[in-house]
DNA sequence: CATGAATGAGTGTTCATTCAT
DNA sequence: TATGAATGAACACTCATTCAT
């Protein structure tokens, strides 16, 4: 009944911690397959540990859902902020960059995010969470790029959602099928939103 | 050691039972949260009763699989073929909606190929099944229209690829987040089958 | 539904295809390891069938154990009957001899009887089956020799008891360890034997 | 989920607990025919909680045997290094006495070394553990005994063998068939003993 | 006589979780 | 805060057996 008081460390950090692990191992190898004990292997501590820090298994699902929302939202409102001298195209074609982009780099978050099915798991309401806020920049770029008249004018919110459409499109197969016989990736994306953009003038 | 239920019946069909119900589950709760029991409680039989039908869990999945990739093929060559008078480019067009009509009318089907990740388990190749074999008819579709001069030249593999990204983007949004704010679904589709067309030219 | 008349058989025939099948199988993996199953498909039957013959698995045991029982027996009458010119020393000898000779070229069927703990089965009495038999022919073989003068007068259930316990050690030994590095078997058997009569002179 | 026992004891006293149990079921009713739940229910624990000692019923089996082989060992020894004042044959006699006391003291050691076979579980490597060390002990004293001239000069393997054989024989049957008509213990087996020293005079 | 369909009980094992320390 | 002890529920799967054909 020794009791290892290992490290000492902070609340949040410790909570950190349990996040990182459980992301790694949930995309390994999938939510179910993941047992708490697993993920207080990975982190050095007993399994009774991590409960003194998530009521279950299912909260560390919510907060890391959460964290992965709020990353992906970042990363976008960043991508959007940056550089105002250029023109609302080149500014879109920017945004759907940056969206593509996040997906290739993060494709652990972006898989929880939009790919794994773990919607059965009462995850919070799915319209108020940062998932779907990524949709309304993208529908203000559009909107913008209307307005500059550099886009055709139709609907916004049908020209983003089939932008938005094309965006998981090429990101999640790119993901979830590394082994098929891909064109060149970067000449993939590009060409991928050059059309896009073109089909929609 | 009483034998409740009798219900002799074809193979065949009680196989086919068996598999939908293992598909609204999987796809409900996810392969790993399926247990025998449950699909066995499902239509209405022993657990055991299954293993008389299939030798375990994974070959259900296996056969659901097979099954799941024979019928979509069927479906894209199916449209494919109907209807060889008009130009190559309606026939382009009519093989998207085809993709994005499959998907919407099978959802489960859909999301059991392209979504749900069940790769991880050893089912068959990846690489021959029919699951890429829809893709080689929308290669063919490309090149025809191509050579026909309806579509600007390019490497048919790349507008292959991204047409490909299109249409997987639509079609798994509106399967997977059915709760969205949505356009017209119906104008949904003709907007971005066209705005992909258009794209291409 | 087809039912495989594949062999027409008289009904011992067929019990005793089952039992030497069963045999084979409970010595090979153990009677608990040795289902229905696997003693059907050692015959190329449907498991239900032995149900026609045996009421359930342990009366194949049980019909097994009195065949070995008589098997063991008869060898033991034989070679008490075998030549009746030469001396009762002899006699004694060829009977210490056969009793050896049979647990050896009939192993299995040996530790069916007085190795494996099939005990705990209600495996009719201990006392009157003819497990026990072939000691009461020891029993007489020594008190002949005893009268005869060629072995010490004793108390012959004394003698025979020491005997059989001689007898069965080795017999089980050799039997149970074949990996060890025992002598040459011949010699081995044979120095007992001798061994044990010296002893009793 | 609520827990209804807490007997928090020493891991070595519980491990002892369960292996005593563990012992007393193995024999009487077959290892395979043990579950962990009937260990469990003997020793008023719940079957999980066998976990937490032993990693799977294999290991239970394993520290048991190894505690068997041990504990054996150990009487031999303390047997054979009793009284060096007497002769060898004493001491060969004495060595006699303390397999087959040992044996009958400890009937289920005694059976789950030499007489179950459990051996077709892969229990570590079956030359080189206890159960035939205790062997060489006795291939020692009838070397010495020779040597001092107490026994007739022979190939000692043969001897020991031969002596062993006789050993286990009156050792097992006495264990194994308590119900038969034995003579009385005590004058049995100091016949046997004697006999057989006699036999290698 | 032989079988296929069906099942309840049971197997070893894992897991999320609780509780007292 | 961290832990070890404990547990009920569940899982995939096997088995002996029954029943109607």
């Amino acid at each position: 009944m020794e009791i290892k008081k290992r490290r000492i460390k902070e609340i949040e950090e410790m909570k950190q911690e349990i996040i990182k692990a459980a992301v790694r191992l949930f995309l390994a190898e999938g939510y179910p397959n993941v047992s708490m004990r697993k993920i207080a292997r990975e982190i050095d501590y007993s399994a009774t540990t991590i409960y003194n820090y998530f009521a279950n298994k299912e909260e560390i699902l919510i907060h890391l859902l959460k964290y992965a929302y709020a990353k992906f939202l970042n990363s976008l409102v960043d991508a959007s902020k940056a550089d105002e001298t250029v023109g609302a195209l080149e500014r879109l074609k920017a945004a759907l960059h940056a969206y593509i982009t996040f997906g290739l780099q993060n494709p652990d978050y972006y898989q929880l995010i939009f790919i794994e099915n773990l919607h059965h798991l009462q995850v919070a309401g799915s319209k108020d969470n940062d998932r779907f806020k990524g949709f309304l920049l993208l529908t203000d770029a559009v909107t913008e790029a209307m307005e500059e008249g550099v886009l055709k004018k139709d609907n916004p919110a049908l020209v983003s959602q089939s932008l938005w459409a094309s965006l998981h499109g090429i990101t999640s197969l790119l993901i979830k099928f590394p082994g098929f016989d891909w064109c060149k990736e970067e000449e993939l994306v590009s060409f991928h939103v050059e059309a896009m953009i073109s089909g929609m003038k």
